[in-house]
DNA sequence: CATACTGCTTCACTGCCATAATACAGCGAT
DNA sequence: ATCGCTGTATTATGGCAGTGAAGCAGTATG
């Protein structure tokens, strides 16, 4: 939703995401470490590793412990799958009834972009 | 813990301003009292107060100190041009860029419900 | 004035977020 | 083995948002 007022750590999350899901970090590559992502975002080095975190509690990212983390097999479907399924479910319907109780059609959403 | 994700007086908010652009609550029409809607609600009389806060700072009721709360003249069509510019502005843009991302046409989202 | 309603103010508690300073543990190259 | 990277755990702290209890303040009515 609106980045601006969201906990760092899950912008941090949408910045992961965002990045497998348009082929940035490709299923094998190592994903930044958490201090030089830190570093990077200007957060704290927990911070990461708390965004981090919940990747591999879904198995989209596997951990080298000494090494490094990096995307898992399967992880660019499986979040796609996952996102698609939660847009579905819990993004689009707030927007359609909000959309329909104050009579915006579509037409005048799709026309401001060329 | 928190299956509601929502902050309540953020949903109280949301209810109040369904009921003015539904016409519930017509213009000059007194709210519920905090104490009543909070009762009604469920919820504590001060976090209703806080609700009906953001509604004064904006000009969408008045307030008669004693009496009560009214519906400001006007409400309706300010609330219905602040809500429209906030989702054209703030709500779509994200919703249609992740539609992008993960390939969502507007064909299966309508489909949904006939 | 007394009563009963109204909104509103003050103080405090709780939980979450972010940060910090360490310290520990695993891996690879020199 | 040592060095330098990796992720992880611990504990503590500051800030802020959400909620709640009690009481203060204004207004209408009798």
């Amino acid at each position: 939703m609106n980045n601006t007022s969201k906990p760092v750590y899950l912008k941090l999350r949408d910045i992961i995401s965002e990045s497998i899901l348009d082929g940035e970090y490709s299923e094998g590559d190592m994903l930044p470490s958490v201090r030089a992502f830190a570093i990077e975002q200007g957060a704290n080095p927990l911070t990461v590793a708390k965004a981090y975190q919940g990747f591999q509690e879904d198995g989209l990212v596997t951990v080298k412990r000494g090494v490094g983390m990096f995307v898992a097999s399967g992880a660019k479907i499986k979040l796609r799958d996952a996102q698609r399924a939660d847009f579905i479910k819990n993004i689009w319907p707030p927007v359609e009834r909000q959309m329909k109780r104050l009579n915006i059609e579509l037409d005048e959403l799709l026309e401001n972009e060329a």
